[in-house]
DNA sequence: ACAACTTAGTTGTATAATACAATTACATAG
DNA sequence: CTATGTAATTGTATTATACAACTAAGTTGT
């Protein structure tokens, strides 16, 4: 294993963790962020689940995924359909609105990726998306284990 | 250009963000933090330099540098070289100890690095690194213009 | 030469995203 | 039916960031 390739690999990630941080502060009132976004899409493409599924299936600590998705539950994205088996527990699904607002952020992150990204080659965006998936999926297999 | 590739790399880029936003979770007491290591890694191949300039080089809010560079410098791994011309700026140089804590940092980071990316190709680390850093080049000019 | 402007850096305040610990309310097993 | 376990919330803390107000020092223009 070349330890050239890793160090690189190392210091442009982060590099781009930082890029991806300033970024975010593209955010005027009333939008929504990031990772309220992640859980949105979540519950759209797997289905509804309560917080404690969603911060397994992330990775993330219960508490994190609770003030997401309250701060998702006030902005009317979500509501909590309560578990008729077990008081405790709940199930989030996503409303019109929320449907809505993913619809919109979705479009407006593909414009601007598609605009940052304009000059490269199909190939190298291919390969790209590729090897981040590969990378995610290595890094959460490793870590749960 | 394939929409399909940009929604990937949309989604698994958020991702892969929170994965190292996370992973960050790992501080030890006496540990230094990944920003303040950026800081470290810039003085120590560029050179010596301010605030400003080292504010410039990232992107990022000069009070932003400032407090990392204060961080820094508490701990002992740089000092301020005040500049002669200038009584206003100084220089941040790496100390002795800076430098121990730099090595011992990427000599951590590479290993932890090496045991994740242990079962991929030596292609596909290099492909990785290489368009990691395409990306993040891609990035910072445009958002510098 | 001094008033007006500009610049380097700091500090106050705010925000997002996270974790861990304590708590609450319910569920389940002895 | 008590003891233990579990879903979620809430309190508190941390890192990393930005923006705005400020301080102190340098620069310029008449």
């Amino acid at each position: 294993m070349n330890e050239n390739w890793l160090e690189t690999i190392l210091s442009e990630l982060a590099v781009l963790h930082r890029s991806l941080g300033s970024a975010a502060k593209y955010k005027k009132p009333g939008t929504i962020e990031r990772s309220a976004h992640l859980l949105l899409g979540q519950i759209t493409s797997q289905g509804p689940a309560g917080v404690k599924a969603l911060a397994e299936e992330f990775q993330l600590d219960i508490s994190t995924v609770s003030r997401q998705a309250a701060a998702l539950e006030k902005k009317g994205y979500v509501y909590r359909m309560p578990d008729p088996l077990d008081k405790r527990a709940y199930s989030l699904q996503i409303t019109e609105l929320g449907m809505k607002e993913l619809m919109n952020y979705k479009q407006k992150r593909l414009a601007d990726m598609g605009e940052l990204l304009k000059d490269w080659s199909a190939e190298d965006c291919e390969a790209f998306g590729q090897l981040l998936k590969k990378f995610n999926h290595t890094l959460l297999n490793l870590t749960s284990k």
